[in-house]
DNA sequence: ACCCTCCTGTCA
DNA sequence: TGACAGGAGGGT
């Protein structure tokens, strides 16, 4: 469900609550989930809170039995959800898959689907292989081909691969590439110089005004206290097949590239 | 580069 | 009943 401007709404609002709490106990509700690593979670203090990709980690730091910090990580996937045990009422109980108990409270783990993943690591760096965050210092257009390389995949798929770029999912990609003004289906390695440029920089303007307005809520998304952002309210493409296209209001064309829908508009958005 | 699968739920 | 859902790993 949440791409990075979802996650990393989540992860600002729960840095505050969590950080500096000690832990109890780690509980799995879903046999999917289960770890041995669970048993070395109690007696541990939240050191830090953060997003890798479109993951949340918390840092746990040393208990009395190991003097080696621990990872917390959660990938919410398509439904996930982590809630503060406070804002719980208004939540599917039967969706709960598992609980971090802390001596005042706990954080809530919910998932419909169970596509949902808690780790716990000794490193972050058993995490799955990423790429570069777009919003972060190392992605520039230069580094952008690069990472395009030949590759002759299309670009609104391409844009969905975590070991590329990650943070991306289907809907922003579709406004990413509305707002650049470029034909989803058109190769990766085909992008000329200006179109690579616009690229880049509409992936960073979005992203940058996703995480402003508190990601976007269709049906699945809360943040931790169970509330909802409003970039739906500015989506100018995406489940909008049929409608006119803002820019113009031709109509908005629904495709679909590996299994999955990509909205946008025929007229505005070219090849080259 | 494609297809399927993992799950559960909603909507036409 | 079938299509579809903001994700991603696995197989061919």
């Amino acid at each position: 469900m949440p791409e990075l401007p979802e996650v990393e709404t989540i992860v600002r609002q729960l840095g505050p609550v969590l950080t500096g709490r000690r832990t109890r106990e780690l509980k799995i509700y879903d046999r999917k989930l289960e770890t041995g690593l669970k048993e070395a979670v109690p007696g541990r203090t939240v050191e830090t809170v953060s997003r890798l990709g479109k993951q949340i980690c918390l840092a746990l730091g040393p208990n009395g039995s190991d003097r080696n910090p621990l990872w917390l990580v959660f990938h919410l996937r398509m439904t996930g959800r982590l809630i503060v045990d406070s804002d719980r009422s208004g939540q599917n109980e039967r969706h709960l898959r598992a609980e971090l108990v802390l001596e005042d409270g706990s954080l809530l783990f919910y998932d419909l689907r169970r596509f949902g993943l808690l780790l716990v690591l000794r490193s972050l760096e058993e995490a799955a292989p990423l790429g570069i965050d777009p919003l972060g210092p190392r992605c520039t257009v230069s580094r952008l081909a690069e990472l395009i390389g030949g590759s002759t995949t299309a670009i609104k798929p391409w844009l969905l691969r975590q070991d590329r770029i990650v943070g991306l999912g289907n809907i922003y990609a579709s406004e990413i590439l509305f707002a650049s003004a470029i034909d989803p289906r058109t190769p990766a390695c085909r992008l000329d110089s200006d179109q690579l440029t616009r690229l880049h920089r509409q992936t960073r303007r979005i992203l940058r005004l996703a995480i402003e307005n508190c990601g976007t809520t269709f049906s699945d998304f809360q943040d931790s206290h169970g509330r909802t952002g409003s970039f739906q309210n500015l989506l100018k493409v995406y489940d909008r097949q049929g409608e006119p296209c803002p820019r113009c209001r031709g109509a908005i064309e629904r495709i679909v590239q590996q299994q999955r829908s990509t909205y946008f508009c025929p007229a505005c958005q070219k090849t080259s």
